[in-house]
DNA sequence: ATGAAAGCGCTAACAA
DNA sequence: TTGTTAGCGCTTTCAT
C-alpha cells in the first residue's frame, strides 16, 4: 500500500511534454493544440494522476480549506451551523476542518492557532470575551464570528437575541402569564441580551422577572435547575429558557415533579432544535436560524477570500415557533393566543 | 493583513544558525548547546515563528489530519461519532477534515477521493454497497469503516445489529406484546440485520412480523409512515423502528392520531440519541454506543498510522435502555418487565 | 553539535 | 502554444 502516486513529472514524461504544460492543463489555465491535449488526457488517465493539493497550496498560498471551531458539536444549534457551512463550502469546492473546542477548553486558543495555519479562513464560535480575543487578529487570516463583534474588526453573523427574547416574553404575556422566570446560562455571550429582552418586555407590563442560572447549556443542566424553580415558594407560571436543550431538560423534570405542562408552567426555548418538536408537549421556541447562520458565515468568508471587503454584521430575524408548551389547551389561561396564527411553523 | 509570516530562514538568520539547526530544534530531533538553544528560543519567540505544516507535510508525507465522511451530521448518531473521533484525534494532535456527504450524494466518491489527498487516513460512513466500493482501495490510504466489512480489507467498528434487534424484540415479548411490527429503512446497510434479529426472536415465539419501510432515517419519515401502520386493519401493539429518529416521529404522529403510548402501541428505537430521553413517553432504545464507535474508529486508524497492523472488526455490545415507551404504566399488558431491572440507564 | 545542499510536487514568470 | 527555470518552506542525508 506504499504506492507512490504519480507526480506531475511522470505525466510530463509519459505525455512527452513539459511539466509546465501539464500544470497549465490541470488548472485549465490555457488552451492546447489537439495532439498535446490528447496525449495529456491519455497520460493522466493511464497513470491515474491527481495533482497534489499540498504542493499546490505551498505555492499558491491557498488551501481551499476553511477552519470551523464549534463549542460542542452535539448541541444541535452548532450541528446546524456546521451543516449550513458545509453546504456552502462544498458548493465552492472548499473543505471543512472541524474542531470541537469543548473537548479541550484550555487549548482553545492553541487549537485555533494551529487550525489557522492549515486553512484560508476561519469561522469561530467561542465563549471567550471579545476583549480577550485580540490574538485572533494575529491569525492573519480572515475570520467570521457569531454575534455582533464590537472589539474585533471581523464580520459576523447572528440573530437578534434581544428581539427574540422580547418576542418570547410578549408571547407569554399574550397567553396570560404574569409570573415569568428566566432560566439562563450566564457564561454565554448571548445570555445578557436575552435577559434584557425578556426584562424589557415584562417591565413594560409592569412585571418583574425572576432569574435563575442553569450553569450549562444542556438538557441535564435544565433538569438540575428545575426543582429550585418549580418547587420554590413562588412558582412561576412560565419560564423562558436560555436554549431548547435547557428547556427540554426542564420540562422533563418538571413533569417528573408533578407539574402539568403547559397548564401549570409554560416553557419557551431558543434555537428551534429539531427535537423540540418531538417532545411533549412540543416545545415552543424562538427559531434563530442556526443553519442559515452557518451558510451565511461561510458565504461571508468565501466572499472575503474572493477579495471583497466585508466587515458587516448580518443579523437574522428571529421567528416565534408556537407549539404546545405555551398554548393553553384546556381550562386555564385567559386570551387564546392572538399571535399564534400566521406564525411560521 | 498580508503579513508574511516568518519562515525558517528568518529564524535561522536572526539566531545566526543554519536552517537545518532550526528545523531540528523545532522537531526536537536533537540536543543543542546552551548558547544555540538560547538564541533559537529568543529568535523564535521574538519573530513569533510557527513552522508551516504544509511545507512540513510535503516532505514527510504526513499531514496529521484525518478525513471523516458522515452521511448526515444532523443525525445524532453521526454527531456522536464525530464527537468521539474528534476527542481521540485531538488527544493525539490530529485534525479532522469533515465531509457531510448527504449534501452531495452524487459526488460522494469524488468528495472522498479529494479528501483522501489531504489526509493520512479516513473514517467513512457510507450507504454504498461494499461491492461497489472497491475504489476505496485505490485511495492508498488507511481507511476505517463502520459495520463489518466483508469485501473490503479495511478494519471496521460496529455494534451487533442482529443482537440488538433480537434484544429489542425479546424485551417487547417480555412486556407481553404479540403483534409486533418493524418499521425499517431499507437503504441502510444495517436494516437487514436488524430485521433478521427481530424476525428470529419472534419466530422462536411462533410469531410473525409485519414489515414497513420509512424511506428515510429521519423523524419526518417516521411521521409519514405512522398512519399506515397505526390506522391499518391490524394495528400492532408494538413497533420496532430502524432508529430513534424514526421512532420519535412515529410516536408524535401516533399520538396525534389518537393512540395512547405505550398503552396502545409500544415503541423501540436504535441509537440512543440524546433526545429520546426527553420525548414523552421517553423512548426505549438500543444503545449502540455511537460515540464510542467514533472513538474506536479513530483509535484503530491512528494505530494503523503508527505502523501497527489491524484489519479486525471491533464489535460493541448493544445495551437495552428501557424507558417509558415500552413499559406499561397502568392497566394493559401482562408481566411487568423482568428485564427492566439492572439495565443501564 | 552544527551546517550545506538536495529536493518534496507543484506554479509562475519569462523565454522561445 | 509550449518549455525553462526558479523557487514555495521545510526536512534530511551527509559532511564537518
Amino acid at each position: 500500500m506504499k504506492t507512490n502516486s504519480p507526480t506531475i513529472r511522470d505525466v510530463a514524461a509519459a505525455a512527452g511534454v513539459s511539466v509546465a504544460t501539464v500544470s497549465k492543463f490541470m488548472n485549465g489555465t490555457q488552451r492546447f493544440s489537439a495532439p498535446v491535449e490528447a496525449k495529456l488526457k491519455a497520460a493522466i488517465e493511464q497513470l491515474g494522476y491527481r495533482s497534489n493539493p499540498l504542493a499546490r497550496s505551498m505555492i499558491t498560498g491557498k488551501t481551499r480549506a476553511i477552519g470551523l471551531a464549534v463549542l460542542d458539536i452535539r448541541n444541535p444549534h452548532f450541528t446546524n451551523i456546521v451543516k449550513g457551512a458545509n453546504r456552502i463550502a462544498l458548493q465552492q469546492d472548499y473543505t471543512l476542518l472541524l474542531v470541537d473546542t469543548e473537548e479541550n477548553q484550555a487549548r482553545e486558543r492553541q487549537l485555533i492557532e494551529a487550525l489557522a495555519q492549515r486553512v484560508d479562513g476561519l469561522i469561530i464560535t467561542s465563549r471567550m470575551q471579545e476583549e480577550s480575543s485580540q490574538w485572533m487578529l494575529e491569525l492573519n487570516k480572515p475570520v467570521v464570528l457569531f454575534g455582533r463583534s464590537r472589539h474585533l474588526p471581523f464580520p459576523s453573523v447572528g440573530s437578534d437575541s434581544y428581539l427574540a427574547a422580547y418576542m418570547a416574553a410578549r408571547h407569554l404575556l399574550n397567553e396570560g402569564h404574569r409570573r415569568i422566570a428566566y432560566l439562563g446560562f450566564g457564561q454565554s455571550r448571548w445570555n445578557a441580551e436575552r435577559l434584557r429582552g425578556v426584562t424589557a418586555c415584562l417591565e413594560e407590563a409592569g412585571l418583574q422577572i425572576e432569574v435563575h442560572d442553569a450553569h450549562a447549556p444542556s438538557a441535564q443542566a435544565g433538569e438540575r435547575a428545575c426543582s429550585a424553580i418549580v418547587l420554590g415558594p413562588r412558582r412561576p407560571d412560565a419560564v423562558v429558557c436560555y436554549n431548547d436543550l435547557i428547556a427540554l431538560g426542564f420540562m422533563k423534570e418538571a413533569r417528573a415533579l408533578g407539574c402539568r405542562l403547559p397548564e401549570d408552567v409554560s416553557v419557551v426555548g431558543f434555537d428551534n432544535v429539531p427535537y423540540g418538536e418531538y417532545a411533549s408537549p412540543a416545545l415552543t421556541t424562538m427559531d434563530l436560524q442556526s443553519e442559515r447562520m452557518g451558510e451565511l458565515a461561510m458565504q461571508k468568508l468565501l466572499n472575503i477570500l474572493d477579495g471583497n471587503a466585508d466587515d458587516g454584521y448580518a443579523m437574522l430575524e428571529p421567528r416565534l415557533i408556537v407549539r404546545e408548551s405555551t398554548t393553553r389547551r384546556e381550562a386555564g389561561g385567559s386570551t387564546s393566543a392572538p399571535d399564534a396564527a400566521g406564525v411560521a411553523r
